[in-house]
DNA sequence: CGTTAGTTTGACGGCACTCAAAAGTTGTGG
DNA sequence: CCACAACTTTTGAGTGCCGTCAAACTAACG
């Protein structure tokens, strides 16, 4: 439905459409924004198509330029230790903005592999901040966008147990897709299963342990990367209370 | 030697010895500030003196109103669970800022607890905000710190084995001690060790099992909360390395 | 000096890691 | 279409790190 890829081509109409779903929204869609302004800041918003899987958006060290929003696919964003180890922090779906590590030291903490095909818009943070700087609730958009991608991160259960994190892990998705229009029952996941386990940080094997042990109860219905969400119900209740109802 | 808790009260060159090792600096003392700008940046800065343990800076939904910088004691930021558990996210000392984390909902998703007599910094963030507004330079700063107070965050060894968090949590604490002029080897932690525990996700007896069997490793020498960095080199390789040295 | 809170140490058990192998899936070439 | 290789996922057996429960020890304070 989209088959311009540059920006500057695009009318107002199409460029909606295009952003509906999308978490630049905020940016773009301002409430704040004269039709005028939306003009100027469309024409910065670059878009990537059918990048293939196996590719970087960044990688550790790369030069800060831009905030990526994905508009389908996967993208993981990870680190390599000192042992080079693998440590994924999190995966960028339908909607996702990728890039805010780098604002502060101007270099990429982190890189970013597409996992799935994917394309996404590209919006150079040099241009965006010359725009916003003319435009303060913009500037405000802007940082909130930063504390949220971050802050979301922080309420996750780094510490509970293997299960309850699978279960807040794929109750995560859930919400994200749902957030999407889609079904949150009904998972399809673009990351294997060393990514998953990478992410909640444990092994594959107690991952894979997991998720059988989470179907033999009724919970989900698991046929390798798709994922059945049964009980959400109960799940939400591991999820937020764990495994061992404390006295 | 800062007698002053009223910011309007205090001239420029008392305001600039006050803030010389406060991370506000960078806001404060931003290079594109002309003596003008930083007249009137500097009469939104309030401060709080001689504020006691066990009080509250803010609290989890609080209306999000400031930006706090802690200028000597330590304040611990925290989220209770559905269990009634508590978790701590971070220690902030000397130099550090808090509060960003409401930038977004705009009402506070954790709570900060004085753990350590303390003297904070407070920024009024509409106030911030609408001087930012005429400083698109300043504007920036903001953002970097934002994108900084998390950023670090996020580097931390998560899912490493107790005693490399441990040693991370140590040599980070060192660094910081270090970069407000103290020595890197002497700490006298602020903080319990239920709180350590809670903050680097394992138990306290697990936490000090560790420090004991670190002491007899002649890495570190403990006495209650008085801990003397023995071997530096040898604490940061198991931080970064782990303690088995893979094949 | 007794009380209380914080810290350390010990014994034991379980969850998750390691090593290992089987089963299922995908891709390639004959 | 099948055979084979390479990869992903699952399952099993054994071990160890860390959590739980319990008690001793230390420091601080009235």
């Amino acid at each position: 439905m989209d088959t311009a890829a540059d920006g500057s081509t695009l009318n107002v109409r199409t460029l909606k459409r295009a952003c509906s779903t999308c978490s630049l929204n905020e940016l773009c869609w301002h409430p704040s924004l004269s039709s005028l302004d939306l003009d100027r800041l469309k024409n910065i918003v670059r878009r990537a198509d059918n990048l293939p899987a196996g590719g970087h958006l960044f990688q550790v060290g790369d030069q800060f330029t831009a905030i990526y929003a994905v508009r389908n696919g996967c993208v993981k964003s990870y680190t390599t230790d000192a042992n080079g180890d693998e440590h994924v922090h999190g995966f960028h779906i339908k909607g996702d903005l990728l890039g805010f590590d780098a604002v502060y030291p101007e270099r990429h903490r982190c890189s970013a592999s597409i996992i799935q095909n994917c394309s996404v818009c590209v919006m150079p943070f040099d241009e965006l901040e010359e725009f916003a700087a003319k435009l303060p609730s913009l500037q405000a958009s802007i940082m909130q966008l930063i504390s949220r991608t971050y802050s979301d991160h922080l309420l996750f259960p780094a510490t509970a147990q293997a299960e309850q994190r699978l279960c807040a892990f794929l109750l995560d998705l859930s919400k994200r897709q749902e957030k999407q229009g889609l079904s949150p029952y009904e998972l399809d996941l673009p990351m294997s299963r060393v990514e998953i386990a990478s992410f909640l940080g444990f092994t594959v094997e107690t991952g894979s342990r997991m998720l059988s042990k989470m179907q033999k109860e009724g919970l989900i219905k698991v046929k390798r990367r798709h994922i059945y969400l049964i009980d959400i119900d109960k799940l939400n209740h591991i999820a937020t209370h764990g495994l061992i109802t404390k006295h």
